[in-house]
DNA sequence: TCCTACGATGGACAGGTTCTAAGTCAAGAA
DNA sequence: TTCTTGACTTAGAACCTGTCCATCGTAGGA
């Protein structure tokens, strides 16, 4: 866990007692958060963070490539800690949990050069849907 | 683009002048409309229709399966009218245009079973993306 | 034509996120 | 160690998207 402080700190972070706080709490357990269960575990340990700082330091990671927004449904996106790990997502429509997920085979190379219609494609999410054992 | 119209009215749809608005901006060009850019194309033909319509009517259209909601962003839902053939989709990092593609092959068969953790799988959403032409 | 149930309206409201202006502090310089 | 400064934090307002509600209007059948 200490990992991410050195990385953060290598990097010319300025290390404040907020970032510190968020960046442990990230790297917790490895759930995926909202913004808001960020702040409010953050603030179980400094009371006074401000929900706007959150929200700040969750953006320079994401920045950083830190970690992953994942926004699954139309409500709050969730922080996902795990983005050195390639993965993708699995949604129960149920209740929303989500699992990481390692499919075989590779998205990218099923779309043909004639279906990129002259993107630099990068990237290629995959959100798996369907009800968990305990919502089926 | 009567079609969408003519399913509808079959489907015992009473067709108001609203509805009828709503139904026929989506049925036009096939781009990825917000709610917002809809009630905004909808006004132009009719401009006391309010924001509510258009929510419950798009709403209405997503629960009938005749257009399916995307939300790439953590932003505005996009719709879109191409629900009938199945496809995924192309976004550019830079300015959010949205394609419609037909990849190959089937992601769902890419998730083996011990990676499905009780879950019932039903679909398999795939968002590709990259910079389109303008934004290289 | 008349009725009436279904649909439309607009304004209030709520959740999630971003912005702003003012105050605070980490970390390099002296 | 103390000073200095610009980066960081704060509280709260503002904003955006979407939903709810009470009331009014009207499509379409009798």
């Amino acid at each position: 866990m200490s990992d991410l402080l050195e990385r953060l700190r290598g990097r010319g972070w300025r290390m404040t007692s907020q970032r510190r706080v968020v960046a442990e709490v990230l790297d917790g357990d490895h759930v995926h958060l909202t913004a808001d269960e960020v702040h409010a575990r953050a603030a179980r340990r400094l009371p006074e963070i401000s929900r706007a700082t959150v929200y700040n330091t969750l953006g320079e990671l994401v920045t950083l490539g830190e970690v992953t927004e994942v926004s699954t449904d139309g409500r709050a996106k969730r922080y996902d800690p795990n983005a050195h790990r390639p993965h993708q997502h699995l949604v129960c429509s149920g209740c929303g949990t989500i699992r990481d997920v390692h499919p075989t085979g590779d998205p990218l190379a099923d779309l043909p050069a004639d279906e990129r219609f002259g993107f630099t494609v990068s990237e290629a999410q995959v959100t798996y849907r369907g009800l968990c054992p305990s919502c089926t």
